[in-house]
Order: C-alpha cells, then structure tokens, then sequence
RNA sequence: GGAAGGGUGUCCGAGCGGUUUAAGGAAACGGUCUUGAAAACCGUCGUGCCGGCAACGGUACCGUGGGUUCGAAUCCCACCCCUUCCGCCA
C-alpha cells in the first residue's frame, strides 16, 4: 500500500498516475480522503478519552477508589466504547480503500489502458528461419510423447499435463542452469559491468525452494491476492496455494527489521506455481502455454530505497543474459501503466518468439515495487545511522515453463527433434540433441 | 492426533491486576581515557498512529482476536505458532 501521507499531500498526483484499468482510482482516493477525515476525527475523541481514564486511573491507584471515582470511570468506559464501536466500520473501509489504490508508477513508465501500448525497448536475435514448415510445440511434443494432457485431465481435469520424458530432463537442465548463473558473482560481475550498472552488488544469490501455500493474512500483506478468484484456496484450511514462489518469498521477513548489512537479501526460489486462469476459457488450451500447476524459479530481493531501481534494471540484465545465452530470439517491454500490477511502480515483460505459433508470447516480467509491498508487510531496515524505514522488494522471473515452449519451437528438426542450446549441454549429459 | 511447557523491545530475559513512562543484561551509537585498540566508566538507545513548523504532547502496541474490570503484559475464552515427549508417516 501507498503511505497515507503522500496521497493526502498529493491526491490529484497519485490519481494522474494510476491510469489502471478495471476501476476507479479516482473515486477510491476521493472516498479515502473522505473516510481519513472521519477517522481521524473520531480518533482524537477517543484519544481523549482514554487519556481522561489514565488519568483517573493513576489517581486511584494509591489508595480506595472513591464512589465518584468509580462512577466517572464507569462512564468513560461506556463512552469510549461507543466511540470505539464507530470507529471500526471506518478504520475497516480506511484499510481497504488505501489497499486499492495502485502504487505510482514513475514519469518514464508509458501511459496506456491495453497491454497492447507496452513499448519495445529491445530486441535481440533473429527469427529463426526454417526450410520447413516448423511446427508447434505441441505438435513436437504428439510425436515425440512429451505432453499427455488427455489422461492429466482425466486425473485433475482440463488445464493440467503430465510432461514426459526429454522434455522433463530439458525443464530441469533450466533449473539447473539458471541456479548455477545467479550463485555465480562472477557471472553476475560481468552481467552489472556489460550492462554499465556500475556500483549494483554482485552478491549471489541464494537458492530456496519456499513453501507453496500461504495464509490469508501473508498473501493479502503481498499485494497479490487482489484477484482472488485467480488464486486456489485449500477448502478448510486458511490456506492460498502460490502463484509465484514470490508471493512466499517477499514476505519471507514480514514483521522483522534487517540491518542493513546484510542486505541486499537475494534469493533464487523454485517452487510449482497454481494459478485458477478464471476468465480465459478457450484462451490456450493446446499445449502447455496455459496450464493450472506449472514451475517456475524466480529471483526476490530485499534493498533500499538508494538501490532498488538499479537492483530492479540488473534482474532484467539477468533476464536477458539467461535468455541471450540459450540463443532464443526474443524482445523486452516496458510495460504500460495499465498492464503493471498493481504493487509496481514500474515493470518489464520479456517476450520470446515462438515460430510454431508465429508469435512472440510472454515469458518473463521483471517487477519493480519500491516499499509498495514493505509497508504493510512491515518489512524494515535499520541504516547505519540507526533509523528504521521500509525496504524495497523486487522480483522477476528467471525461468517458467514458457521458455521451455521457445527452446522446443525454436531449435526444432525437420524430423521432430530439439537441438539443445549449447549452456544446457553439460546438464543434460552433453546430448546436443533430444 | 495425544500430553506438557512456552510465545515480552535488535537479541537474551524479568514481570503474573493500578509504583510498567516494561527491570536487568547484551548488541549498537556518542563520549572520556589511550600512541592505537581492548577493557573500564559516562551518556543515548522500540514501533505505529493523532496533533504541532518544531521542541514536544497524546494514544496504542508484551503471538492474534474476543471477554472480565474503574483499570490488563498480568485474569478468562478461542485460535495461531514454537519446544519436548508419545503416536503416525514421505
């Protein structure tokens, strides 16, 4: 959430910036405004009234309270209780509102209501050409035995695979490899040089496979369970499955204070991630574009204020590295104010080309939060100086699935093989071809 | 799942109805001393919210949420978590 502080200063400003799209940022701030005045008055009466009862209190703490005194504490109690009893409906509303509204996204994000107005600021390598008709990965995965989402929904129904064989031993080279790369500061070293981010820590990261489900209170705290019928609860259980092993890493320090040695916290999360896909019947269904349940390793980290914007710029180095280096031809967006969620104060997808289907699909995003997340996660750092203030939060994708879709597509045979990228050769027990 | 014990500030740890504006210790920061460091000594040292230009004042917070009371870290209820033992088990 936003502070509270800076859409009171500067209601006009936050509301000008969040051009989101699917409701009212506008009417939301207005109401908030209203409601702030509301409680805050209230909330002066009560404050009053309780430091008339500590008053009252520490005079009778001596000696016998008296008749009277017993008499007027009764009736401060009724009052402030009544007073409290108002308060509540307004302090619920107070929260809700400041949730909704979307963190400010800064001067250079685009404006734009569709996905469709995110802006190319780069590309790399070139469509790759083919003396045949290349095929989809689906259509690969058919014969070569890859992909059975028949009997996977016979087992849990539509939007689930059971990946088989090469296919799974590729995924976990991914695994293996984008691991390797983020726990390598030498690597990392070159990455911040080749990309002129000069002064970014080459500190590695550190792999975790995180828990996959989180409570209500930790997922709401996250800014992710906005939509929650994208998110699948465990029935009896105050329990969320995750969507991203983000949504159990960034609030991995909830309610503690770091000191500020030790940041930046890097970590490199592998989990499986389940996702409701409401909304996008008949949207992907061939393949494993689209699923329920898939895997995905993604990078979270802990700063500050100070380093958060060039920690964010570095896990998009990262990204395009990783991608780079695997050979796929594939493009970087910086995402309009419509399409960045709403914790991020600035976002970029990566896109890559999958020839099959003729079209570049998105593989990455890189998201840039600022203390967007911190705030009511309380996640602090204490400076040298010994002040405390919120840290930033940053996470992006490392690999999903989808790219596993691009390495099929891309390097396929004419006879239905996958040549594999070169860096994946070692983890795959030096096959240059499944 | 059963039994017992426990959750207090950055950390350790006391407190079990009104001297809590949370003892004491450690860490941290500032200072004295020292060639420098260590030690010793002195001082500072929680967070949120409300009001105020500020100094400051008020209020809330002792796992979470309710309750009892004029008054709750302290008593009662529910839940969550941790530890140990038993049972079950990848």
């Amino acid at each position: 959430m936003l502070d509270i502080q800076i859409i009171r200063d500067n209601p006009e400003k936050v509301i000008e910036k969040s051009r989101q799209k699917g409701y009212d940022v506008a009417e939301a701030v207005k109401r908030l405004l209203e409601v702030d005045v509301e409680r805050r008055g209230g909330l002066t009466q009560v404050e009053e009234l309780r430091a008339q009862r500590n008053e009252l209190s520490s005079q009778m703490k001596g000696s016998k309270p008296s008749p009277e005194q017993l008499e007027l504490g009764k009736a401060l109690k009724e009052s402030i209780t009544e007073l409290e009893e108002r308060l509540k409906p307004l302090e619920a509303e107070f929260e809700t509102l400041l949730k909704i509204i979307p963190n400010m996204p800064l001067d250079s994000v685009p404006v734009g209501l569709t996905e469709e107005e995110n802006v190319v600021i780069r590309s790399h390598a070139a469509q790759p050409t083919f003396d045949f008709e290349p095929r989809n990965h689906w259509e690969i995965a058919e014969m070569r035995g890859w992909i059975d989402k028949d009997r996977a929904a016979k087992i849990a129904g539509a939007r689930f695979a059971y990946l088989k064989g090469d296919l799974v031993r590729l995924e976990m080279a991914l695994w293996m490899y984008g691991v390797d790369v983020l726990t390598d500061e030498e690597q990392l070293q070159n990455i911040i040089i080749a990309n002129g981010l000069d002064g970014v820590s080459a500190k590695a990261f550190t792999p975790v496979i995180p828990p996959a489900v989180a409570r209500t209170e930790v997922f709401q705290a996250t800014g992710r369970l906005n939509k929650e019928d994208q998110t699948y609860k465990l029935e009896d259980e105050d329990l969320w499955l995750n969507a991203s092993a983000e949504h159990t890493m960034a609030p991995m320090y909830m309610n503690e204070i770091l000191p500020e040695a030790e940041l930046p916290i890097r970590l490199v999360g592998y989990t499986t991630a389940f996702r409701r896909e409401a909304g996008t019947y008949g949207k992907d269904t061939e393949g494993i574009f689209r699923l329920h349940q898939f895997n995905k390793l993604e990078m979270e980290s802990f700063g500050t204020k100070e380093t958060s914007l060039n920690e964010h710029l570095f896990m998009v180095a990262i990204q395009e590295y990783l991608m780079a280096s695997l050979g796929l031809p594939f493009r970087v967006l910086e995402k309009c104010t419509a399409d960045i969620g709403r914790p991020n104060a600035k976002g970029v997808d990566i896109d890559t080309w999958m020839p099959g289907q003729q079209q570049y699909r998105e593989t990455h995003t890189a998201d840039y939060i600022t203390d967007y997340q911190a705030r009511p996660m309380k996640t602090r750092v204490r400076r040298s100086d010994g002040v405390t203030e919120l840290v930033h939060t940053n996470d992006a994708t490392v690999f999903s699935e989808r790219p596993l879709i691009a390495i099929v597509e891309n390097f396929q045979t004419a006879d239905g093989h996958v040549v594999v990228p070169e860096v994946l050769r070692p983890y795959m027990g030096g096959r240059q071809q499944i």
